[in-house]
RNA sequence: GGAGGGGUGGCCGAGCGGUCAAUGGCAGCAGACUGUAAAUCUGCCGACUUCACGUCUACGAAGGUUCGAAUCCUUCCCCCUCCA
């Protein structure tokens, strides 16, 4: 691997960030020479970031340890576009209290992993400028500077066409405007350099070159791999459903056990993106085999767990992972349900308590689990999905049901 | 405006008067094998209940024909392609 002056570009490329620059050698003599602002841009369609955010808000975090400052552009005016990278039908337009109320709940993950305040990280909204935008003297002094040619040409666009899927001249405009949120925080903030996952290459090269005619500076692009499993799967997808990266959408334990779960061919990568550990010690891990690289995922989950939800979580999550996985036992972060004591000494039946602790979504689905050999009663296999469970089954309090290998849920009785 | 094609379960995609809750693939869940991995094989995969060839809801929407419709007819909504 080639070696850089900065040690932000140093950083980022020997960690497996780097995709696509515009001008490797140039960016990285200016991040060598002294600190340079760059920023990454947000949707804010939902309360929370997941996963497939957290490489982009690892290299802000990157920014920031080597001394640079990282923006998070929160893209409330762009969100009420869409953009049509990577997918073949419009998104719903969000209102603004939505958005709004959307951008300070992620704001909260932000904070887990930048520091903000003086002189540190910071957080700006594209709304600010693109709401109270002129139709007319945008097209004359931004407009002019974009072909339909180019347009034409862009991935995003192509391929929309390409597959005869409608885009509508709504969306056509996502890539203007994030050109020109480029410039606009090149004006406001100083920003130079624009970093984002590979699907954004397109929108960002329009912001360099935006940037080239209208302000004559030099900007720069930085791009990341797009971020799947080894098997070829798009990450982020668990029992779960997506992993978000709030502790009320998925419980720190959850989180763990992603990461846990991680297929053998992505842990040292998965480390070397997603922890903060020093590239020493993950080729140290990267040589384990066989099982052994079990050791090297209880790293990364709790490095990972420990970066979003804090130590103690992670400690806790690693704890109650080792309990129940280890000594097949009961951790304290396993998901618990309260039953009255009076109703259980009444008896329920076996299906129903599985869908009442919420390993079935349905009563159906919980008989069929039973039913399919899944379902497991203090470790002991369930026969029949209508046998009662009573105070009999009761151990220490708590009576552990299991669904498959790797879902457990706590009853406890109250 | 004219001509043609289409809207089916989370997605893709068959079905074109009954035996259709609807073939198949993907995704998901579970079992076996393992290392809380991958791959492979097997089962499940609308909801509800007294788990059964039972009830309900479903094939863009609303009506109609029929003993019976996702399948036929009418009207409406939406999408795509070509022509003007």
């Amino acid at each position: 691997m080639a070696s850089y002056r900065s040690e932000l570009i140093q950083t980022l490329t020997s960690r497996g960030f780097l995709h696509q620059c515009t001008n490797l050698e140039a960016l990285d003599a200016k991040a060598a020479a002294g600190p340079i602002t760059g920023y990454i841009g947000f949707d804010a369609t939902a309360d929370s970031l997941h996963v497939g955010s957290l490489v982009q808000i690892m290299m802000l975090r990157w920014m920031q340890q080597t001394g640079h400052k990282p923006i998070a552009l929160m893209g409330g005016g762009t969100t009420k576009i869409g953009d049509p990278s990577g997918r073949d039908e419009s998104r719903a337009l969000l209102d603004d209290a939505t958005i709004a109320s959307n951008i300070a709940s992620i704001q909260k993950v932000f904070d887990r992993f930048l520091t903000f305040g003086d002189g540190g990280a910071r957080m700006v909204n594209n709304a600010d400028w693109l709401d109270g935008l002129q139709y007319i003297p945008f097209l004359r002094e931004i407009g002019k500077h974009f072909t339909i040619n180019r347009m034409l040409t862009m991935d995003s666009v192509k391929l929309r066409l390409e597959r005869e899927q409608p885009l509508t001249f709504l969306e056509f405009n996502y890539m203007i405007l994030q050109g020109y949120d480029f410039v606009e925080l090149y004006k406001r903030h100083g920003v130079t350099l624009q970093l984002g996952g590979s699907d954004q290459w397109g929108n960002i090269v329009q912001g360099v070159d935006l940037g080239r005619r209208i302000v004559e500076a030099e900007l720069f692009g930085f791009t990341c791999p797009l971020i799947t499993t080894s098997s070829g799967a798009k990450m982020g997808k668990t029992a779960a459903g997506a992993i978000w990266l709030k502790a009320e959408r998925l419980a720190p334990y959850d989180y763990y056990q992603f990461w846990r779960n991680t297929e053998d061919g992505d842990v040292a990568r998965f480390l070397k993106l997603f922890t903060v550990l020093p590239l020493d010690d993950i080729a140290r891990l990267e040589k384990l085999e066989g099982a052994e690289i079990n050791e090297a995922k209880k790293v990364l989950a709790l490095e990972a767990t420990t970066l979003l939800h804090g130590a103690d979580a992670a400690q806790d999550a690693a704890e109650t992972a080792r309990k129940t996985f280890e000594q097949g036992g009961i951790g304290g972060d396993l998901p618990t349900i309260d039953i009255p004591a009076a109703e259980l000494k009444a008896g329920i039946a076996t299906w129903k308590l599985f869908h009442r602790a919420g390993l079935a979504a349905s009563g159906g689905e919980a008989r069929r689990l039973v039913q399919g050999g899944g379902a497991r009663l203090n470790d002991q296999k369930c026969e029949d999905e209508n046998a009662v469970v009573t105070d009999a089954a009761v151990v220490d309090g708590v009576i552990k049901l299991s669904a498959g290998k790797k879902r457990h849920a706590i009853v406890k009785v109250g």
